[in-house]
This record gives C-alpha cells, sequence and structure tokens, in this order.
DNA sequence: GAACCAGTACTGGTCAGACCACAGAATACA
DNA sequence: TGTATTCTGTGGTCTGACCAGTACTGGTTC
C-alpha cells in the first residue's frame, strides 16, 4: 500500500479515537513530513484523501482542521417527510423522545465509557456554561453539552444518526423549553439532572450515565405528556433565537 | 478555490455524466497535467481526492480507474461517508451493532406493545420464512424479519432511522451470518433467540422483547468481536512505527 | 512452434528544493 | 494611539529527477 494512504488511514484512526478532536489543528504540512520521514507531497496527497472524504478541511495561510462531527448543513429542510409528518401528528414528538431516549442513553453511556482527558475538558466547559445561562433566553450552551457528550462517545454511526435528527430534535427541545422550563420545579429537575450526567461520565461511570440521560428524556416525555392530558395544548411553534438542543434532553 | 479541487471536481462530474464510464481508464497523470496545463503533483492531488471518496482506484504501474459500483442514485449510495467509513475501519461493526442493540431493543418493545393484527401477520410470515431458510445462503429473510418488527412499533421516527441506517445494517446482517451462522452452536443460539423475540412480540411482552431483542444484538457483537481477536487481532494493529502524528510536546 | 528472458516504454509513487499566495502577529513609524 | 509595514508560518504550485511496478516486444533457447 502507498505510504500516502497508510497515512491518510493512520490519520483518520487517530481523529475517530478521538486523539485529534473536531475543529483542532493539524500539525503543518511540513511538520508531518518531518516527523514522519517523508516527503511533503505525500502528506499533502493523504490529507487530500481525507479532505476528499470530508474528515479535514483545509484554509489556506491557516492550516487542516478536523471537521465537525456535525455538518453544518443545517437548512431547516421543512420538506423532508419526517419534518412534514411532525406539523401534522403531534404523537411523532413523543415517538422522536422515545428514541432519543435510547440514543442519549447509549451516547452517555459510550461517553462515560471512552472519553479521553480533551473530552472531559470540553464537556466540562459545555456544562459550566450551561450551568451559567439561562435556558430561557438561551438554549446554546445546552445543545453544546449535548453534543459534546455524543461527540465523546467517538461512535460515527450514533453521532451520524443524532445529526440525521437534528432539525426534528431542534423542535422537541424547544418544545420542552417552551413549556417545561417555565416551571420552576421542573427546571429545577432538569438542571439537577443535567448535573447528574454530567457527574456520571466524568466520574467515568457508564452504567450510572446510562441510566441518568435515559431518566432524563422520560421525565421530559413524561412530563409534556402530562401537560397533553391536562389539556393544555403544547407550545409547538419555535422560537425566533438563537437554535438549541438539549434544553432537556 | 485550489486548482486540484477544481480538478477534482471537474473529473467527478464528467464520470457522473457517464463520460467516463466505470472500468474505464483514466488517462495517465503526465497526460492529465499536459493537457490541463498544470503540474503534475496538483493532478495527484485531485486524484487523491477522488481516491479517497471511493469514486476512483488506482493501480501502481496501470493507471487509475473509474470505481465499479455506481448506483448513486438513491439507497444504495455505496460512496456515502458511513459505507466508506464502514469499508476502511472494521471498527465501524461494531459502532453500529451498538447503537442497533439500542434501536431495536427499542423496536422490539414497541412491537410487543403496539402491533395490530395485520402487523402480527406479517412478523408471522417473516418468521416462518426465517425458519424454512438456510441462512447460510442468505442473509435477505434475518434483515426482513427485523425490520418487519420494526416497522410493527409504529414508530415513524425510528423507522426512518433505521431505514437511513438499512444498507450498513444489513452489512453486519450478513457478516454475522457469514461468521456465525457456519457454527453450529451459534446458529442454534441465534435461532433460538429469533424463535424467543418471535414469541415475547407476539405474545404481548414488551419488556420481555426487548429484553431478549438487545440481548441478541449484543450477543451477536460478543460473538463476533471474539472471532476477530482470534483470527485478525495483528491486522487492527497497522502501523506502529517510531513516529506519532498527534501534536506534539 | 513453444517457452523463456532481457529490454524497453509505459504507468503510478516518492523525493528534493524552490517559489508564490494568503493570514496573522510583531514591529516600526507617524 | 493608531495605522502601515515587515516578518513568519501556513497551504498551493511548479520543476525535474529517480524509484517501482506492469506489460509488451523481440530475440534466444529448447
Amino acid at each position: 500500500m502507498a505510504i500516502s494512504q497508510e497515512i491518510s488511514y493512520r490519520l483518520e484512526r487517530l481523529i475517530l479515537d478521538g486523539g485529534l478532536a473536531p475543529e483542532q489543528k493539524i500539525p503543518s504540512e511540513r511538520q508531518l513530513a518531518t516527523r514522519l520521514g517523508v516527503s511533503r507531497a505525500v502528506i499533502r496527497e493523504a490529507l487530500h484523501e481525507l479532505q476528499g472524504r470530508g474528515v479535514i478541511e483545509t484554509r489556506h495561510g491557516k492550516g487542516s482542521f478536523v471537521a465537525s462531527m456535525f455538518p453544518r448543513t443545517d437548512d431547516l429542510d421543512p420538506q423532508s417527510p419526517l419534518m412534514l409528518l411532525f406539523e401534522g401528528h403531534p404523537r411523532t414528538l413523543f415517538d422522536l423522545l422515545e428514541v432519543r431516549e435510547q440514543l442519549e442513553g447509549q451516547a452517555a453511556y459510550l461517553a462515560a465509557k471512552r472519553a479521553t482527558t480533551l473530552d472531559l475538558h470540553r464537556i466540562t466547559k459545555a456544562y459550566t456554561a450551561l450551568e451559567q445561562t439561562d435556558p430561557l433566553t438561551n438554549a446554546r450552551p445546552d445543545h453544546n453539552f449535548h453534543q459534546a457528550i455524543v461527540e465523546a462517545s467517538h461512535n460515527p454511526v450514533l453521532v451520524h444518526v443524532l445529526n440525521g435528527l437534528k432539525n426534528l430534535m431542534l423542535l422537541t427541545v424547544q418544545a420542552s423549553v417552551a413549556n417545561l422550563n417555565p416551571r420552576e420545579e421542573m427546571r429545577n429537575k432538569i438542571s439537577r439532572q443535567h448535573k447528574r450526567i454530567y457527574q456520571a461520565v466524568m466520574a467515568k461511570k457508564p452504567e450510572a450515565a446510562r441510566r441518568i440521560a435515559m431518566s432524563h428524556v422520560r421525565f421530559v416525555s413524561d412530563a409534556m405528556r402530562g401537560i397533553e392530558q391536562q389539556g393544555t395544548a403544547i407550545i409547538r411553534e419555535p422560537f425566533n433565537g438563537p437554535a438549541s438542543i438539549g434544553t432537556s434532553p
């Protein structure tokens, strides 16, 4: 096998295993060439392979960077079949929460199991930001906290699936924000659940992390079901604020 | 945009538009360089990009050729990022099985809870077909059985997600069939697990169905992990050269 | 005639060193 | 202080050379 392919393979595995995190800068071509004892040409060819499959992005004059696992293609795509379904049938919200319960539980489990120190640092950063922000005004930190955990799972399939559901999740999160957060005791409970998820992941307790994350989603789902049964119409219209995923779950 | 990227883009469009047929040979690097008025280096970089995304294959001493598989139209999409990942990194198989464990468990749970008589009829049909087929020759019945259960969950989100993973799922099922079924005791265990899933769903026992389905996927995953550790352990350790790639000091 | 073998003319793979274009920080100047 | 200017580091491109496989060609040998 050609050297350039070996190098591209090594780099890709390094990225998958978390040795190089998304958005992180890759050593310069000249550095890599020197360090690996090959010419700069083969380094460039290896990087172009990774570029071709979207693993890295290269910016002239700045360097090469690991591509975000979550592609920036958030065209809301209101024409997608699932979106249309959601518009017409409120029950889809609970269907999604059912799926999320499983996937987020697994994500928390894997994160607690596999997170590198860099991952833990990022999660901590996202969590502290989440704590210091009023979830009603800005759901962005919540989204980051959630995303940090998913990325720390180091499971590209999981990342891919959750990313495919991102837009739908956005709607459910906005629903939960609109319905749950205004209620003081709900907000406190959710905040406490976030804290427990964070602690379980940091303490590297996979089973606990899964259990807590799942019960968290379940809690939100049940709460909203309760609200719906009371007759209060569930608010489903998105805020016009920044995108958010996760202010609970 | 860099010249190499323009060239790779032009070449890919040429291939997609049928200007270059599958298996057909691409002009040599030196010819392309001369014809396009650029250096051979940029040609090589462009080709490596296409190679990275599986559009072409390059053989030393022979030339570069348009890759064979090309139903790029819809479902099959062997060029999707996840597919490419799967090709290059066997680990992705276990990543997918991790996700499947959760989703199929949930699917079985919901199917046992919500299946209509029509659903149950379909599941029965798929199950009997699965029983009567030699699993060694065809993985399809296996996949169909699982799919019937998923559809009986009546959760469109779940169906959508698993459908998006259909091709990857087929690969895992095939992998399990190819690796596990040849072994008598494995085949029997798996067959028994299928039976128990079937019975749990038919008896409308959600919790049992979930538990059994999850342990089924887990069993397959563990078994294949065991096989891999016996037979392919060495291949997993590709390059332990003296040089390391990560960010240094 | 058939089998073998070296020569040759391709192909891609790697290397070295040079120069250009861009981005950003440090510096000098007004 | 604030704005040019320079400097340094990055990726982008070029050149020409050599190495390494592949396949065809033509001659030698049996």
